[in-house]
DNA sequence: GTCTATAGCTAGATAGAC
DNA sequence: GTCTATCTAGCTATAGAC
């Protein structure tokens, strides 16, 4: 077999870069084989489903992102829970690069993105919140209280990354990390 | 001269709903067309510019709305500050279909509505943190407090449409409504 | 002012050479 | 596994009849 220009990795970290920032429709073939270092025809050979394969693979390389250094770090980690949060909320930050970049689960959350991925996105919301909530619980928070601690700071997440798009500036961003660390720990 | 099929005012109302949904790149002229109730070729009457200028009537509408009836009710009315709060978030509430629909501006964006509206929409984000930073002083709430309450304000509603999209249930953003009241209230 | 018809282009997708 | 070449369908936009 002829060896691979770039890893299935790297691929979908190049192409996730074009889909955060123009969502579904925005990002045609052509920009996304660009991105990854490769040819538009070549993509079908990866992803031979076409353009709804290709975004559901970029989709599970950063739900698996989340779940590996965030949610994992949050409820499976060994540390101490002030320790938890510390490292997840930098993950976070590096994933967002500090708010200069979209959540792709909201990039895909306008039709068709939506129709074709939002009970996959959902569940993957709810992990969200299931992992903030076990940290909360995990310093001593009443269970219903974490869990709308949970809920509020990925709602807040989401509006400061819209904020920091329409601002052109990430400051939002980062004062709502900011704030949910001093919520826990306050 | 022919009359119109539509108004202007009309065609703005009816392609809102597609542009909300779908974006900019999403929505095509033939979607935008029929729900408005004419042709494709027609829209080049009403909108020489093309796509561009369609998007921007329906963006200078939709602004329209938001200065008439909840900056403008927060800022300058003669009521008191708590009923003109009431009547503000009511007319919010309408706007969004209660957290059914998405705010025009998260819509676009993402590229390319963001490259072509970023200014004008970072313009009325701002006019609406300016709107609820008066009101918050007129239920005097101090300067800095006032503009940073009003700046959360609008980033929880943005964020409880993503939410609201994403789990297909309009109570995250039923919830910020109420937050924002019992916030200015309590 | 609205329509049908169409131009010119780019999209997603496929065939087949290497 | 990647590429060039190409297909069809849809896109934005225009021309011109009514």
């Amino acid at each position: 077999m002829r060896p691979q220009k770039v890893t299935e990795h790297q691929l979908a970290e190049r192409m996730l870069e074009v889909l955060r920032a123009k969502g579904y429709d925005g990002s045609s073939l052509n920009e996304l084989a660009l991105a990854g270092g490769l040819k538009k025809a070549s993509l079908y050979h990866r992803f031979p489903g076409g353009k709804q394969e290709l975004v559901k693979s970029v989709l599970d390389s950063y739900t698996s992102y989340l779940e590996q250094n965030v949610f994992e770090v949050l409820a499976k980690g060994k540390a101490k829970p002030k320790k938890r949060l510390k490292k997840a909320l930098g993950k976070i930050r590096t994933l967002y690069h500090e708010g200069a970049s979209n959540c792709l689960y909201r990039a895909l959350s306008l039709d068709p993105g939506l129709e074709l991925f939002g009970e996959q996105i959902a569940m993957n919301c709810k992990q969200w919140i299931k992992a903030f909530s076990i940290l909360g619980r995990d310093l001593g928070i009443k269970k219903k209280r974490a869990k709308r601690m949970a809920f509020e700071g990925l709602l807040k997440i989401q509006g400061s990354l819209v904020l920091a798009k329409v601002f052109n500036d990430t400051q939002p961003f980062q004062e709502v990390v900011d704030e949910i660390w001093s919520d826990y720990l306050g």
